[in-house]
DNA sequence: TCGTATGTTCAGTCTTGACTGAACCCACGG
DNA sequence: CCGTGGGTTCAGTCAAGACTGAACATACGA
């Protein structure tokens, strides 16, 4: 019986879930994720996620693996552990940005074919097409630059010596 | 009865209501968004749509004001006409990546709410939460950038004009 | 080998919301 | 003042999927 997550904090993780459920994101998924970016410590168990977000055992399996699948949250065994360990992967943003890269990329790749599918007509009733797929293009182009220099900007030397002094060494693994 | 729009480009409509779906726009919205980027001509009444993507008038008019107030689309009356005409709306792009903007904001904020709610925690606690945060706040000082240079490069010099007046008067049929 | 601790999967419930036909409202032309 | 075309709104259906308890699978310690 852990103790209750505070009142404040429990109040947080709700809002970070309803702001990633915006993106498709599930409830519970959010919450697990809000939740392992403030825990104590950082590394947490099914059962502690279950407590902390009041879930049940099932949906923190699934949800857990939904975050990990999509590169948000790292599974980990502690050696020696019996049980599996969950949380944030540090380069979550990282997944994060790219995907939705891959997203501009899908739409890019529509507006194509729908430029070739209106090839014989008249240039007029293409203007509309040319036009989004003009600025597709220009934030594909412009959307990797952005992350290099995010990276650049990166004042912690990027995550290299994130070592954390977690009890016992981590795996630093990262599986799937 | 209009003609049956032609399967490739009906086929091409549908996964641009896949795509934005994924956005969390509904599908009958995404089909009528899809069809005007590519219909001729691009002004399309209720029931041109309705025979287009095949959908309800009723769905027409939900979703065409759904598309109205997400700024997407343009509800335009052309003098002298009996019925409204939908068009896509020429600076959609903006509106969508400002909205975009509004969500990293959002988000911002809540990182910002977070640490507040760690202040009294040990730093070791806050790292996560703090590269989040820095994250956010870059892309909030990149993105205005972005566009700015996405205006620049415009080659049409069309869209200076940032609201255009809608020229059909707004008919008052429901307000906000 | 068995018993137990962990995690996964299944079957079912329940909520949400997209979509529809039909009723309704309203402005305009007679 | 009616009648009609155009648009909105309502009530209801339907499907998707989030979430759950419980059955199931697996590995390990005794």
């Amino acid at each position: 019986m852990r103790k209750p997550v505070e009142a404040g904090l429990r109040e947080w993780v709700e809002q970070v879930s309803m702001l990633l459920e915006q993106d498709g994101v599930p409830r519970m998924a959010g919450r697990i994720f809000g939740w392992l970016l403030v825990c104590d410590p950082p590394e947490q168990s099914l059962e502690d996620l279950a407590s902390a977000v009041q879930g049940s055992k099932a949906s923190m399996s699934t949800m857990t693996r939904l975050l990990a699948q999509s590169g948000l949250v790292d599974r980990v065994r502690l050696p020696g552990a019996r049980r599996d360990a969950f949380r944030i992967q540090p380069s979550q943003w990282q997944t994060l940005w790219r995907s939705r890269i891959a997203l501009i990329q899908q739409a890019t790749a529509l507006t194509e074919r729908g430029l070739e599918l209106l090839s014989g007509r008249p240039p007029a009733q293409r203007t509309r097409l040319e036009e989004l797929d003009r600025q597709y293009r220009f934030f594909l182009r412009a959307l990797p630059e952005i992350l290099e220099r995010l990276e650049l900007e990166e004042p912690s030397g990027e995550r290299r010596a994130r070592a954390r002094p977690a009890r016992g060494r981590e795996p630093a693994r990262h599986a799937t």
